[in-house]
RNA sequence: GCCGAAGUGGCGGAAUUGGUAGACGCGCUGGACUCAAAAUCCAGUGGGGCUCACACCUCGUGCCGGUUCGAGUCCGGCCUUCGGUACCA
């Protein structure tokens, strides 16, 4: 009889629910372990393949832990604001609300069959009011400290489709989307967090979590320190300052031109009469070419001068001024002193345009007077720089910054390539902004017992040139908090990741009205132990996560530096190679093996497809093996049935009590379990999966053991699949006459030491590391007890015979190496 | 370009600190069962050579070289694929 899935998985699924046996007791908190995924973005399609592998293997991971004795949280909600619904509203009319709403509930059925033990008390939205209320909350409370600010920045425009647009919204040639006009750069004032305030924290925390060194490597360049000078140049005849920040003081007599970024504050000031019409259309050209264009590095340099001269304040040359794209207003300062000689871009700008270029370190094993072909980025021996002639241009660094500091002409600085993170999204599914823009009192921010700013749900959201929540009088509207007089709210919304930011402090008791989160339970439960979710979010949510937290810690709302103290990211899964998505069309529906197969065979098949962290290409090829090893479990079981009233289950065998065939699968059990145990515990599913298949295929004679080791054995057999296989795994060990389910009350084994050990071992026989023949002697054997059993070996003999032996190597268990010549 | 990961049978993938390459599964081949098929069970399955057969030999972990008694694993140099990043001064 096949295994009936279909009648079996709903009933513990019943039987799970009624014995609350999902249920996270959080008072408790030894032995605690918080497991968390990543939530699920419900952007309108249903739960794919994505999420199964996901989520499948990660609770089974929770479960294996249950079992060992951990007290395991693990919640599950939807990250359910985002642009995607409202797109969604935007092609067909539905409310943002009701089809998120309507996809929540589907994908909650959907992940309910997976049989995933999430704690149903525990479920959070991000969408709903008692939620956003705490983002608008944290939003205060960043404010008050001076890291909320507004500032102008740039957005990707759309002047056909008269929306801004994000920058996944832009195609990779500089159009829109959706209707493919060139979209444009347009300035507005818009909300940053100072995550910068945060950087060198950020960097050094990395050093204390155990995450994947991929990632923090990802994190530590995006924040991207680096270590330098900041140094004044005076604008000849002005009192103006240009300020540079350079990573190579030791380079600065090699100076011969500084650049400012076209859009910066100083060009306008700055440039000569006879300059301006040049500086105007070059600034012009700019301004139509993308962001994407403007950075590409394949793009030649251009640039313009403007007229005006520097002065180097180590030598007082006079420099000319320029204006070009390679400088960026977002980094240091948004000038560069530019040294041909020793920077590859400065060389192919100086190149270009006839500047100067001028060598002042010195390649070893160079000449002073050999012409530099490209620039020399290295270190050598500073020349041209008048005092520090002679100096490694390492120490120079050093020397020459504290020549700057003692003169006034500059200071050690340290820079980031970290960006302050805007949080304002000119759309309508999001939390609101809890500011009000007063006439007379400017930005005024909500008063906390006014909060929530609830999101109306009358809005049009169709674009129309400005933010949907301006359209609607009663949002729009309101009365300053300070001054009492008619003002208006801000009519932004947040960036989804604030609200995923800090959810999962707020997984321990999601409808907790009185603060953010409780306290008292933070304190037990935070930091999360093991976060599962995927490596494309290496570098936003998992940088601004932590950022947040320490706030929230700064705050005094939690006493720990870091909100995940493990990270594992699964693989992503492709079909023919591709990222699968709705607007490719190639996405994989679950429910159709699950229809077939049950979801225990398709957890299965997904963890045993291959290493979690790799993922890989869908096919449904081997799905076949899972279903059969679930089938001949079914069946092993079946044919037990009731073992358990008719045997007692034994702690341990005595080995020389037991017969040849009853000792190779008393062994073989223990070595599972020391096997299976390892490789979960370290996220290698597939592995632990195929040491159960080697078990099953080495209960061939069970039937000739003895009724108790029968028992222990499959019992031991139950439990391991418990986690990978957990409806199942519920019901051999009803079979065997359990009566209360295995996570109501958890049970784990322990291998029997004794049974690890075997009795003898095989050796491999080498001649000049080939392999000759294999002897099996006692474990342990020393050289010597196995020497005399090599040398009367033929297929040993006949490579050594009439040769004279060199060496012979004995590893001991493993190897017996014979060089000859 | 730079940073990172990976490359092993027909396929997905195993392989502790360098120590018997190919665990486990898919597929395939042959056999049993069946009127027949499916399902199931049993056996075989990296390539080549030799052999009636057993056995044995030989090559083999992207390519070239090196270290070592011994390399899928370590080192140097390439090639390919996939991620990340984009002039960071």
């Amino acid at each position: 009889m096949r295994y009936p899935f279909a009648e079996t998985e709903p009933k513990w699924l019943k039987i799970w629910e009624d014995k609350k046996a999902d249920l996270t007791d959080l008072s408790k908190h030894e032995r605690k372990l918080y497991h968390l995924n990543m939530f699920i973005y419900p952007s309108g399609a249903k739960a794919h393949i994505g999420h199964w592998y996901h989520y499948g293997p990660s609770d089974s991971w929770a479960r294996y832990k249950k079992l060992k004795g951990y007290n395991v949280f693990e919640p599950m909600g939807y990250d359910a604001f985002g642009l995607p619904a409202e797109n969604y509203a935007i092609k067909t009319g539905i409310h943002p609300k009701d089809s998120t709403l309507a996809n929540i509930n589907a994908i909650r059925e959907q992940l309910k069959k997976m049989g995933c033990m999430y704690d149903p008390n525990a479920e959070l939205m991000t969408c709903v009011p008692e939620y956003y209320k705490w983002n608008q909350w944290l939003f205060l409370q960043l404010y008050k400290k001076w890291l909320a600010y507004r500032k102008n920045a740039p957005v990707n425009w759309c002047p056909n489709d008269q929306t801004v647009l994000a920058n996944e919204q832009v195609q990779s040639d500089g159009t829109c989307e959706r209707c493919g006009t060139v979209v444009i750069q347009k300035n507005l004032t818009q909300w940053f967090f100072k995550i910068t305030d945060y950087a060198e924290e950020l960097l050094a925390g990395l050093d204390k979590i155990n995450w994947p060194e991929k990632t923090k490597l990802m994190q530590r360049n995006w924040i991207g320190k680096s270590v330098g000078a900041e140094v004044m140049f005076n604008v000849d005849g002005t009192d103006d300052k240009i300020s540079v920040f350079t990573t190579r003081p030791d380079t600065l007599f090699g100076v011969t031109y500084v650049v400012l970024a076209p859009e910066h504050p100083l060009v306008d000031k700055l440039t000569t009469s006879g300059y301006k019409s040049e500086v105007e259309k070059y600034k012009e050209s700019i301004k139509s070419l993308t962001e994407i264009e403007r950075t590409s590095t394949v793009k030649e340099k251009t640039g313009v001068p403007i007229g005006a001269f520097a002065i180097n304040p180590v030598n007082k040359e006079k420099i000319p001024i320029w204006i070009a794209d390679y400088a960026l207003l977002t980094y240091g300062t948004g000038c560069v002193m530019a040294v041909p000689g020793h920077d590859e871009r400065d060389f192919e700008f100086a190149k270009k345009f006839n500047l100067p270029i001028r060598k002042v370190i010195l390649q070893p094993g160079t000449s002073e007077n050999d012409e530099l072909t490209e620039a020399y980025t290295a270190v050598g021996i500073m020349i041209n720089s008048g005092e520090f002639n002679g100096l490694n241009s390492d120490d120079g660094i050093e020397r020459v910054t504290a020549y700057l500091e003692r003169n006034n002409f500059g200071r050690k600085k340290v820079n980031y390539r970290l960006r302050d993170w805007l949080i304002s999204r000119q759309r309508y599914w999001g939390t609101p902004i809890p500011i009000i823009h007063c006439e007379h009192c400017g930005e005024v921010p909500v008063n906390e017992k006014d909060l929530p700013v609830e999101l109306p749900y009358e809005v049009e959201f169709k674009p129309t040139g400005e933010s949907p929540l301006a359209s609607n009088e009663n949002f729009i509207n309101a009365k300053c908090p300070k001054c009492g007089a008619d003002a208006r709210r801000d009519p932004d919304t947040m960036d989804t990741f604030v609200d995923s930011s800090w959810y999962y402090f707020r997984y321990l008791n999601p409808g907790f009205a009185e603060a953010i989160f409780d306290k008292a339970k933070a304190d037990k439960w935070i930091p999360v132990d093991m976060y599962v979710g995927g490596a494309e979010h290496a570098t936003m949510h998992l940088l601004y996560a932590r950022f947040i937290h320490k706030f929230i810690r700064d705050l005094g709302l939690t006493n720990s530096d870091e909100p995940f103290t493990n990270l594992v990211h699964q693989g992503t899964i492709t079909n023919n190679g591709a990222k699968m998505s709705k607007s490719r069309g190639n996405v994989v529906n679950p429910d159709e093996f699950t229809e077939k197969y049950g979801a225990d065979v398709f957890r299965l098949y997904l963890m045993f497809m291959g290493p979690y962290e790799l993922g890989g290409d869908w096919s449904d090829k081997g799905i076949a093996g899972t279903d059969r090893f679930v089938q001949r479990t079914y069946d092993l079981f079946k044919r037990f049935e009731g073992l358990k009233k008719r045997s007692s289950l034994k702690n341990k065998f005595a080995l020389s009590n037991l017969s040849e065939n009853e000792k190779l699968l008393y062994r073989k059990v223990n070595q599972t379990i020391k096997k299976f145990d390892e490789e979960i515990n370290h996220f290698r599913f597939n592995t632990a999966i195929a040491s159960l298949m080697e078990l099953i295929n080495e209960t061939k004679n069970i039937q000739s053991c003895s009724a108790e080791l029968q028992l222990y054995v499959l019992e031991r057999f139950a439990v391991m699949l418990a986690p990978v296989a957990p409806h199942l795994a519920e019901e051999c060990r009803a079979l065997l006459g359990e009566e209360i389910s295995i996570f109501e009350k958890p049970v784990w084994y322990d291998p029997d030491t004794e049974a690890l050990i075997e009795d003898s071992v095989n050796i491999a026989v080498q001649v000049n590391g080939k392999l000759r023949a294999t002897v099996s002697v006692p474990i342990n054997s020393e050289q010597d007890d196995v020497k005399p059993l090599i040398f009367i070996d033929e297929k040993v003999t006949k490579f050594i015979d009439g040769k004279t032996i060199i060496k012979e190597i004995f590893v001991k268990n493993k190897i017996y190496n014979i060089v000859v010549k």
